[in-house]
DNA sequence: CAGTGGTCTAGACCACCGA
DNA sequence: CGGTGGTCTAGACCACTGG
């Protein structure tokens, strides 16, 4: 039972991660090579080689191919971050999730949101306007657009069931996905739907997603600054 | 010249990526084992391997061992969320950075911070007020406490050269750390000082970053809202 | 129990870099 | 040119899962 030894790439990274982490090795300084790391360790090539590879991928190291492996200049940390559907973040919370919809239409496209949804002016374009709440706590306004031919039945989906990222995750695979936080006043409207006054700042993340050849989303999600943050972690 | 074929793990991604997008694969379903992809591909089990953890890493699979390999449940995306340099950052811009030092001193932890730091309260802590400036103009409100364990020097630093956080990555390597993104006002000196209204909403970021045994930092990170934004993007 | 993934080895060929 | 990393193979042993 118990505490089983640590994997051998394991013992390699965190080897050469306490040389950095100590000061011992400065960034640009060269890193063993693998040969060395092989030697040391008594291990193959293809276990070292792993460690220094997963360093490479968290930043911790770069390696030029036929130059060799040093410290990166700012050994930085890193972690990973995910596009989530706000219906399981809340439900991990052990919170209750519920959604109002406003809105739920097929309009012609506006001149702001053709162009990022890479439609002509006037195309047709699904909207979505919803509010959802944690606890019964509105803690975001959701206005999004759609295009129809990333997402061909997404005005079928039931919104108190099912969260617009949950059924473009299902039906519109993404490739690519992009994103902004800033901080802004809401709207009246939006104001009004959170329950909020109108000098109260919040969050809002523009993001726009990308299912193969498609922009399929573009979506506006805006969170009271006083019920909401975005928080995380990282870990060498 | 020009493209060399995929090397046979990236082929194997490929594949696994293609069926999962085109929604040929769903969530739950799952992947065909390490050997029937050595099969079918006509490589050694150790590259399929690598396919499969690479995948398994960026969150489009999971993988069981004894069990298998599935589908992820919504297969996310997500990308490297790193910590960086606003100086950097800044530069990266082709902009010029300076930072207008308000405070540098060495004081007694109040009963705030010092449990942040992992102090008793009344210990010493260094303190650190700055602005920093991207082409004149201010961007961010930096208002930090560090532990002296972590970095006896700090106080010695010309932050009008080095930043906290340049300093800090090189003399206490970070080994954890965790964040915080919210929306809120400014207080009257952040508004003072960056030259803005009270009423105009902030981004405001809490980091507290850990240096081996030792809490290194504690920072709180204003910026304006209108003149920063935290941005990112995803590639599958 | 058979099948899965987790790890590891001892070779190998290649492309690239710097001297 | 020698040394580096990028990739790959054909085996292997183990721990875990499921029926």
């Amino acid at each position: 039972m118990s505490k089983r030894e640590l994997p051998a790439y394991e013992q390699v990274k965190a080897f050469i991660r306490g040389h950095i982490s100590s000061g011992d090795w400065k960034p640009g300084d060269p890193v063993p090579s693998e040969s060395a790391l092989m030697a040391q360790f008594g291990v193959s090539r293809m276990t070292v080689n792993r460690a220094l590879r997963e360093l490479a991928a968290e930043g911790m190291v770069t390696r030029v191919q036929g130059s060799g492996t040093r410290v990166a200049q700012l050994h930085r940390i890193s972690s990973r971050l995910t596009i989530r559907d706000i219906h399981e973040e809340v439900v991990e919370r052990g919170h209750t999730h519920a959604t109002r919809v406003l809105t739920v239409a097929r309009e012609a496209a506006s001149a702001d949101v053709a162009p990022a949804l890479g439609l002509a002016p006037g195309a047709p374009v699904f909207h979505t306007v919803l509010i959802h709440l944690e606890n019964g706590i509105p803690i975001q306004y959701e206005d999004r657009y759609v295009n129809p031919a990333a997402a061909p039945d997404y005005l079928l989906t039931d919104f108190t069931q099912t969260t617009p990222t949950h059924h473009l995750l299902l039906h519109a695979p993404l490739t690519e996905a992009s994103y902004a936080i800033e901080a802004c006043l809401p709207t009246a409207d939006e104001a009004r739907e959170l329950g909020i006054k109108r000098s109260e700042p919040c969050l809002a993340m523009m993001r726009r997603t990308v299912s193969g050849a498609n922009v399929a989303s573009v979506a506006r999600l805006v969170y009271p600054g006083t019920r909401y943050s975005f928080a995380g972690q990282f870990q060498a």
